[in-house]
DNA sequence: TGCAATAGCGTACACTCTGTTCGTTTTTAT
DNA sequence: ATAAAAACGAACAGAGTGTACGCTATTGCA
């Protein structure tokens, strides 16, 4: 990819996620993004189509980054190599989370946290269906198991949201306490 | 009130509910609302200064209903007078919505859900916060008292929307038992 | 019933935002 | 060095927003 295209995109991603931050998405116009990523008209619309693509294409950005990273450390750690319990994905995530990559805390603490919650949960379930729930305590109750995939996921992510509106003050490691106390309540 | 007031403020509901469960909330226009509600342009911005204030006030109604009906059962059958558990506070809210009281299953299922689950969400919290916390078992897992109340509500909330999605093949108490079975396992 | 108050109507307008066109300049890869 | 590609900026049509104004219809009340 051209030097120039590169630059481009990461400039509008950057000023579009800064705005986002700090104002509703809705009321976020092209012309302000493209004034704080100086860049044309012509050029933004060159890259994306709307205002919509662009947060598509910054959200795929975004979780494929993280979800690929979750991937990663369920298939390297799946096996217990070394006799100790694989880092749990929920931590991981957490983890990756607070180093606040691309502003991803800023983007959920805006007041369009939604629009990138939707993402952030099909993204997640894909990966809770395919890698979490055969460990989950509760797969015995005799629930649906996409039911149970959906619960997970969405549990997960109002967490998450809890915790950067109230500032973050736990540690990825209290969270996840908190997290398998209500997932995985010992029977 | 002025009977042509509730007329026309009725008329706008009804076209915006409808068209919310058409198409995405930010691509109905005013100049739709007003068509299909057959009231003109400026009674329509007599009633309500923006788009984003017709939605709040929608939400406040249809919640509201829900809401203040859940806190009536509460407060009614919360003594347990004849000596039988009182009905669940969510079976009755799934009761509720299964009777699409202003097409509320309509504007859930619809593309722009998380506006209006965003409101929900909040009205829930506060019944959740004052009602019932104090009955749940997971009060005494050591969880900030918060935490609970949002991890409850969001619960009801995730799966509400499955349940909408899903076609809504169970019953009430089908969805009451999964719900019982994840917020409250027997310990 | 009659009448003042009020709600609604329709047209028109200024304004903002969108998405595209086009000719020109700059940067890139080779 | 050069041809291809990218960015630029100015300008534009089209759509949507919110307001103003003069007129008509309905309502609540005496």
């Amino acid at each position: 990819m051209d030097r120039r295209q590169q630059k481009t995109r990461a400039a509008i991603f950057q000023a579009f996620s800064a705005l986002v931050s700090e104002k509703n998405y809705s009321r976020i116009t092209v012309q302000e993004i493209i004034d704080r990523a100086n860049v044309g008209r012509t050029t933004f619309y060159a890259h994306f189509e709307t205002k919509e693509d662009l947060l598509k294409a910054l959200c795929g950005e975004l979780f494929g980054h993280i979800l690929a990273s979750a991937q990663d450390i369920t298939h390297t750690h799946g096996l217990y190599s070394d006799g100790s319990a694989p880092e749990s994905i929920f931590c991981h995530l957490l983890q990756h989370l607070q180093e606040n990559d691309g502003n991803i805390l800023g983007l959920l603490s805006g007041e369009s946290s939604e629009l990138f919650l939707r993402h952030f949960k099909d993204s997640l379930r894909e990966l809770i269906r395919t890698q979490f729930i055969a460990q989950s305590r509760k797969a015995n109750l005799n629930l649906p198991r996409d039911f149970l995939v959906n619960h997970i996921c969405g549990n997960f992510v109002e967490m998450v949201l809890w915790w950067i509106r109230g500032g973050r003050t736990q540690t990825p490691a209290e969270l996840d306490r908190y997290f398998r106390a209500v997932i995985e309540p010992v029977v």
